[in-house]
DNA sequence: GACACCAGTCAACACCCTGTCGAGTCCAAT
DNA sequence: ATTGGACTCGACAGGGTGTTGACTGGTGTC
């Protein structure tokens, strides 16, 4: 089980068996069923027999495709993670230009991310409770966000903008936690959630106090 | 359906269908079963075959006591919500002597209250995403501490202690979104997490420079 | 052109779990 | 003794998952 990941790429081969061929199309076929349904209803009222007929397949041809139905949300997953690391891009690194703009940068751009593709996230966060290869994917994902967080607080930290206190990675572990739970509900819409208007500045501020103290850290 | 609790009270009739009887220390069976199981496996993996037999019943006398599996949890949870709002206790209305002694006291309260029944905690926040029973409990408990926390921020603020800033409301859903997360990953132990034995004072931290911009808020 | 091979396909099956129905048992109150 | 409610469970229906074994059609080989 669990196919070995790079931790770094993409997965090498999670969906089909084997090399290239006409099945390729099928295969995205499933990928874009999954999507739709999901905008319509949640993950665990969608059975593989929906996944299969939606992609004009049967039942067990499905499994040619993927193992499980997991699998095909995991594809989507890594998909959406893969593209908010690119949107995070470098602007952890020029932080010192203007650290309150490159912080809002970065939290908006995640934001932005997840919201363009709420319907994947959410339905990985509903499925994490019961999916371990979920769990395990995310788990990966976030341990990546945390220590690049921890780097740049070490950042400011060392460079007098930012007062020492708590372990970097312990603020890193807490200020992401925070973002990951308030998108959720936010998207989700239940419970008591941020408008979505305000949240990027709710978090920033939340950021910016836990790491400087001030919602105005120095520039340079 | 839903049986129209209460929002304050405990629920009135949730477990057995009608009035006292010897089938109390069963309906009890089922519960401690459950946390039993719940100690050794999650709770996807426990069917109602294993809830019945352990309580020493039959599949279908289950139903006579629960209408289903995620009742018995919500019981279980109705429980432990009880106990931590019985431990916050009136905290909140003392701040004003000694801000962080009492933030602290909040914090540290649930975390006991919480750590104390991980197993049910743990599997809440599993079944959260399939469960809309679970899911609606939840929300209502967790907007009653938001808005415990929003007053108490308000307050804080009225009287000179804590500077302007982000709506109360607001920031009080991002505090208790960061505790929740943050507690369910320590306990749960996947993914980036902050030890146990440091976590009431990160999560301290970050509430005091949030609400006070500073560590060490003024008694008054 | 006969052959082997392999990607791709699905009907049928075995299994597990949930929820319900109907027929019972036991006991307390009439 | 009878009635009615609490309580119990065997047996069934329904729906989901994952696997098996047989079949199809294209492709490269000798």
């Amino acid at each position: 089980m669990s196919p070995a990941r790079t931790p770094t790429g993409v997965a090498p081969t999670r969906g089909r068996r084997s090399g290239r061929s006409t099945g390729d199309d099928r295969e995205l076929a499933i990928l874009a069923t999954a999507e739709r349904l999901l905008r319509q209803r949640p993950f665990g009222d969608i059975s593989i027999d929906d996944l299969a007929r939606g992609a004009g397949i049967s039942r067990p041809t499905f499994y040619f495709y993927f193992p499980s139905k997991g699998a095909v949300l995991l594809t989507l997953l890594d998909r959406v993670t893969d593209e908010a690391n690119a949107a995070a891009g470098d602007v952890l690194v020029r932080l010192a230009e203007d650290p309150r703009a490159r912080w809002r940068e970065l939290i908006a751009r995640f934001h932005a991310t997840f919201g363009g593709h709420r319907d994947v996230v959410l339905a990985c966060a509903q499925v994490r409770g019961t999916n371990a290869e979920v769990r395990r994917l995310w788990a990966e994902v976030l341990e990546r966000w945390v220590r690049a967080v921890e780097a740049a607080i070490e950042g400011e930290r060392a460079r007098g903008a930012a007062p020492d206190g708590l372990p970097a990675r312990d603020l890193a572990i807490a200020l992401n936690s925070m973002n990951e739970r308030v998108w959720y509900a936010t998207f989700a819409g239940d419970g008591p959630a941020v408008a979505e208007r305000d949240v990027v500045d709710v978090l920033l501020d939340v950021w910016l106090t836990a790491i400087y103290r001030t919602t105005t850290p120095p520039s340079l």
